[in-house]
DNA sequence: TCGGTGGTTTACGTTAACGTCAGGTTACGC
DNA sequence: GCGTAACCTGACGTTAACGTAAACCACCGA
């Protein structure tokens, strides 16, 4: 092993004059790979898949991912281990999220009326809602699931009881 | 559709004398597909890697599915579909759950003394657990997705309420 | 300035979980 | 007894989500 986690992360001095401190932060997409613990194959698929892209590239063409496109990664990794959606499936999620940010900085905006305002949110609200149901059905049946198990381990711990 | 569900599982006339009840509602492997709402494809293929072994067979070579063997496959689906497992992690689950049902016979058997009586139902204990962590941590995962969605309906609900 | 480490695109390879097709066999209603 | 629908066993095809290799290019420390 010639260079490790930190070694990869660690970036040249943040201190130089003119750059700001998130800019300063970029991670390659080694580093990156690095620290969310995947592969740099998988960052360059989500990206051709449009999930993902790094928010810059250095002047010879080099990914560089900011804290916020790694959340999005993070993200993805979530949709996928618990919910189980695949790629396509999780693209319209994050479309949808992607909606309620935009929706945000519209309210941000001075020049929105009230009324328009109103829609937004509740747009917002059912976007949301949405993605609730999934994960609600999920953890009702996961709820039932294990309250099976549970439901066993009674049986057998009642079996001990009347052993002895 | 010449054939439906119903056609497909309504079996022969089940008061044939000599035949069991168990035994005349044994379905075959398109009535079975038909009931679990899964091809018949995955049915041989769940086979193949091990994970459900219809019942009986007809004296032509037939599969014939038990209402056991179905439960069995309704199983699989439920590991896949809400763990996430593969077929492979599936069969190890199985295995166990194999195990305890073993358990249950020795336990029921007379000859088994009560020390051994305590061993056995200390692995059930044990098998049943160990499944349990895998559940419970996911469903941690997936409460704590939750809340984060509800966190954020909650933002937006009071942004509404602030509004008009 | 230059060597080595790391990155880029392009393209073909891999694995799981089936889908689908071919060619022959069995079950069942009439 | 007979036609046909359902089933059998291979065997090859497919799709998602990457892995891997090749050939070329960027960056950075000495």
């Amino acid at each position: 092993m010639s260079g490790n986690l930190a070694d990869a992360v660690r970036d040249g001095p943040p201190g130089a004059p003119g750059t700001l401190a998130a800019e300063a932060r970029l991670l390659s997409i080694g580093a990156a790979a690095a620290v969310l613990g995947i592969s740099e194959r998988a960052l360059r698929y989500y990206q051709q898949l449009g999930l993902v892209t790094p928010c810059a590239r250095t002047p010879g063409g080099m990914r560089r991912y900011s804290e916020e496109d790694l959340e999005r990664v993070t993200r993805i990794r979530e949709l996928q281990s618990l919910l189980g959606l695949n790629l396509d499936e999780i693209a319209v999620v994050l479309r949808h999220e992607d909606r309620v940010a935009e929706i945000r900085q519209s309210f941000r905006d001075e020049r929105t009326g009230a009324p328009e305002r109103a829609e937004l949110l509740s747009e917002a609200l059912e976007l949301n809602e949405n993605l609730r149901a999934t994960v609600e059905a999920k953890r009702a049946a996961l709820d039932k699931f294990l309250a099976d198990i549970d439901a066993r381990a009674e049986k057998i711990r009642a079996a001990l009881e009347a052993l002895p």
